[in-house]
RNA sequence: GGGCGCGUAGCUCAGUGGGAGAGCGCUCGCUUCACACGCGAGAGGUCGCAGGUUCGAAACCCGCCGCGCCCACCA
């Protein structure tokens, strides 16, 4: 490593590898569990798809866990870091069903199995990639102990809940109508399906009556499902109809007696208000049917074809082709009476993307009524904190509206479902009952089952671990808001049913963030940005701070320009240390006492400094990690840089600069400690280079604010200085002076006692008590300055500036006049602001 | 059909009642002893539109326009 005097640049390739092995050789990664959850503060981190790799929402959300724990760590709790990976179900089968196609075979082929070891094998391959990126970003996660969700005691807790909650009657087995996904041939639940717009055609079929007096015309975009129709229905209150209510009509090609009956879901409006009723096909023709004690015939299969139940002319067609079937033979007999276009929404696999068929199927399910309850308490009675505030009725209105929920999947990776059958009988257990002839269901547990029980299932529950009493409760769960209800909700409503207790007190919902072009990031639409890129190219620390910038609303568009200015943040702490640090006395140390101000700007500094340190906190604290990053932005330009090592600069070039020195170097470690849960990596590297800390900063307290020390009166003399240092300056540079022309003046202007040879130094002008004619004179608060003739100044130009200067006056003090003239304003506005007016 | 968010400088975005800000881009100037991935100075905004509340509105309220997202079983 190369010296401090020789780094003008902070290169984060060269040091980030380097500083992250400290950190991880520390062993402050990981704390021992001990004490209660109280005083610790544990986060489990989202679990990424084993099959992952760092996307832009990772690693936004990376950041904000990191920024939350580096905090609290410093704040002293013990802090643990949870993480771990997902088996994800239907992705990571999909993913190797994929890979052993272009291997020529299928998991048909190879067996149950074979199929299983192959994919454990395939995560062995490729599982924990990401935790390696994770690294890379800074994330201080406990990497000894890495979750799975398919671990042997994570399986067991799986197993004993399906147990325990299918013995209080919340898990059962049914016959219900469901998402059928043809594309990954399993049900899916509610939640993985999305609507699209679909154009279909819309077909008035007509059914003749039993009695043979006339028909009855429906209105279908599915004919094929007619071939499953049990009855028709019409409104109560629909009088064309009431006559018929009772009647009996013929389906067409098949023959069967549909009787008509009257449910209250049919609008008359629509179509010719007579509805087919399709129980098995459709979900609300499933609900009437369950209302009416309907017959719920099955005629598409789950392999999307036709069974035998559809009749001979049509099994083993697609629905598609049997739609075209259905549609030619009710032609040829005359039973359409119309058709037109009909653009409606149609829901399709989030997974496959494939159109959605539902189907009555024998599949096992959860009631969730009874488990909504209490997590909907949770909020109201502010136990669980929902961030922010728009996403909490979001979270509530699910929970008032929720429906059972399918949790079997026909896939082989995943949680087998521990029950068996032998003939009639049922087993439910954790083990394989006794005996001979039984068979386990062939079916898994949705993958969010087993990710609803991740915050104590990956402390060792539903063992009493000491894990478990240090660490649960958690404290924080950051997530993007797509899966508040897939995983979220229903850790919340498990959590409480299972432990007793509300599994985090705050969810933090982060921003989406979107592609440059405002679309959502996508491998198919090639728009996304690798976070690996942008570490690459701008450092951890400059992708840290560019995420957490962005990300105040709820959607952002990915900024490169945001990671830049990271990175220009970083660059320019390390460079105001190397001034700070270069000029230190040999002997002078951090010693742990509060920075004593021998000066007005050190005074200003502090206060400064006391204000970004609580605003910090404060930020954090509320998950408000946009102004946490851009109030650091501000203060270590706006103020350390831009104008306190300005001013202090002659003072540390000075020979006895032990006063200042010091003080400038516990202005430092404060500033980086503050900065360091944002961009840990160059501020763990400053710190190194701190005389008198031999630990790293990661593990430091973190400097509380003491509000005594902000120091109004100073901050009003240097914000004028300031002021007077732009005004020359901008005046200066209006004509045209040469920027290396120290110009003599003469000060006329009250509040400089401390501060005038500053003003004068950044100013590039010399007082003078000459009391000769101002070329020029230029307005600062609290009076003017008047720049004398010099052979280097072009009065011309100063004169023309001096006019502008003047017609702006003029402008100003007619604005205040005005305003002061109004008896409302001087009568209702405050005090403070109308003094304000009346300075001027 | 309901809900949520957004609309501020050329671009990406901060700014929740007292004279509009940042980064990038642009213009001019500067090898000033931490930083040229830098420093200084500028140009550039009827704060989507229209009402209202207020002494005072980018901000609060109402309506409209535009964009995005979520939820919803209407053939």
């Amino acid at each position: 490593m190369s010296t401090l005097e020789d780094r003008t640049r902070w290169e984060p390739a060269e040091a980030e590898a380097r500083i992250f092995e400290r950190w991880l050789e520390s062993g402050l990664f990981h704390v021992e569990p001990d004490g209660t959850a109280e005083a610790s503060f544990s986060i489990v981190i989202p679990p990424p798809n084993v099959t992952g790799a760092l996307h832009m929402g990772h690693a936004l959300n990376g950041s904000v866990q990191d920024c939350l724990i580096r905090y609290h760590r410093m704040l002293g709790k013990r802090t643990r870091w949870t993480l771990g990976t997902d088996h994800a179900g239907i992705a990571t089968q999909t993913q190797v069903e994929k890979l052993l196609r272009s291997e020529g075979t299928s998991r048909e082929e190879i067996g149950r199995e074979a199929f299983v070891e192959r994919v454990w094998k395939w995560r062995e391959e490729y599982g924990g990639i990401i935790f390696k990126q994770f690294q890379r970003l800074g994330a201080s996660c406990d990497y000894e102990q890495e979750r799975f969700t398919l671990d042997e005691g994570y399986a067991r807790a799986v197993l004993e809940v399906f147990v325990d909650l299918y013995d209080k009657g919340l898990i059962y087995r049914d016959n219900r109508i469901v998402n059928w996904d043809p594309g990954s041939r399993s049900a899916i639940s509610d939640l993985e399906v999305e609507e699209r717009e679909v154009t279909d055609t819309l077909f008035y079929v007509e059914y003749p009556l039993a009695s043979g007096g006339g028909s009855l015309t429906v209105a279908t975009v599915r004919p094929e499902t007619m071939l499953a129709d049990t009855a028709i229905a019409v409104h109560p209150g629909d009088a064309r109809y009431t006559r018929l209510v009772g009647e009996t009509a013929i389906l067409p090609l098949v023959g069967r007696r549909l009787r008509i009956i009257a449910d209250p879901y049919v609008r008359p409006e629509f179509g010719t208000g007579a509805l087919k009723i399709t129980p098995g096909h459709d979900p609300n023709d499933f609900e009437i049917g369950r209302a009416h004690g309907l017959e719920e015939l099955v005629v598409i299969g789950e392999d999307g074809r036709m069974n035998a139940a559809a009749g001979e002319r049509f099994a083993g067609m697609t629905a598609l082709e049997a739609r075209a079937a259905v549609v030619a033979e009710l032609r040829e007999q005359g039973a359409i009476a119309r058709t037109e276009p009909y653009t409606h929404a149609v829901p399709h696999s989030h997974r496959s993307g494939e159109r959605i068929e539902p189907l009555v199927s024998l599949q096992w399910f959860m009631e969730m009524k009874r488990l909504a309850r209490p997590a909907i308490d949770a909020v109201l009675e502010g136990r669980l904190r929902v961030h922010p505030e728009s996403q909490r009725k979001r979270y509530l209105d699910w929970l008032e509206n929720i429906r059972p929920w399918c949790i079997s999947r026909q896939l082989w990776w995943g949680h087998q479902i521990p029950v068996w059958y032998r003939g009639v009988e049922t087993y439910v257990g954790t083990a394989p009952p006794e005996g001979d002839g039984w068979t386990q269901d062939p079916d898994v547990l949705d993958t969010w089952f087993s990710s609803g029980l991740w915050p104590f299932a990956t402390l060792g529950w539903p063992d009493d671990t000491a894990d478990l009493r240090a660490f649960y409760p958690t404290d924080v769960l950051s997530t993007a808001r797509d899966i508040l209800f897939l995983w979220v909700a229903r850790m919340v409503m498990l959590g409480i049913e299972l432990t007793g207790a509300v599994p985090f007190s705050d969810v933090i919902n982060h921003s989406t963030i979107l592609a440059p072009d405002g679309r959502r990031m996508s491998k198919s639409l090639g728009n996304g940005v690798d976070p690996i890129e942008m570490i690459d190219l701008h450092g951890a620390d400059g992708t840290r701070f560019g995420l957490l910038a962005m990300s105040s609303t709820q959607d952002v568009r990915f900024s490169a320009e945001k990671v830049a200015q990271g990175r220009q943040l970083a660059n320019k702490l390390f460079n105001a240390s190397r001034l700070v640090l270069l000029r230190l006395p040999a002997g002078i140390e951090l010693d742990g006492e509060p920075p004593q101000p021998t000066a007005v700007e050190d005074a200003w500094i502090l206060s400064r400094l006391e204000r970004a340190k609580a605003d910090t906190a404060r930020a954090i604290e509320a998950f408000e990690f946009h102004r946490a990053a851009l109030g650091l932005y501000d203060f270590v330009y706006g103020e350390l840089c831009d104008w306190y090592l300005e001013i202090v600069k002659p003072r540390l070039y000075a020979d006895d600069n032990d006063a200042v020195a010091r003080f400038a170097l516990g202005v430092l470690a404060d500033t980086v400690a503050i900065a360091h849960p944002v961009v840990p990596f160059v501020t763990e590297e400053v710190w190194s280079h701190i005389p008198g800390t031999d630990e790293l900063l990661m593990g430091r307290a973190w400097p509380a604010a003491d509000e005594s020390r902000i120091d109004p009166g100073a901050e009003a003399e240097i914000a004028r200085a300031i002021a007077a240092v732009q005004a020359l300056r901008g005046w200066r540079d209006g004509i045209g002076a040469a920027p290396a022309a120290v110009l003599p003046a003469r000060l006329e202007a009250e509040g400089y006692e401390r501060t005038a040879a500053y003003v004068a130094r950044l100013a590039r002008c010399e007082w003078s008590a000459e009391a000769a004619e101002p070329a020029a004179t230029v307005p600062v608060p609290g009076g003017s300055i008047a720049v004398l003739a010099s052979d280097t100044l072009d009065l011309g130009a100063a004169a023309r500036k001096l006019e502008q200067r003047r017609d702006w006056l003029d402008a100003e003090i007619a604005r205040a006049e005005q305003r002061l003239s109004n008896a409302g304003f001087v009568g209702k506005a405050p005090a403070k602001v109308v003094q304000a007016e009346r300075d001027k």
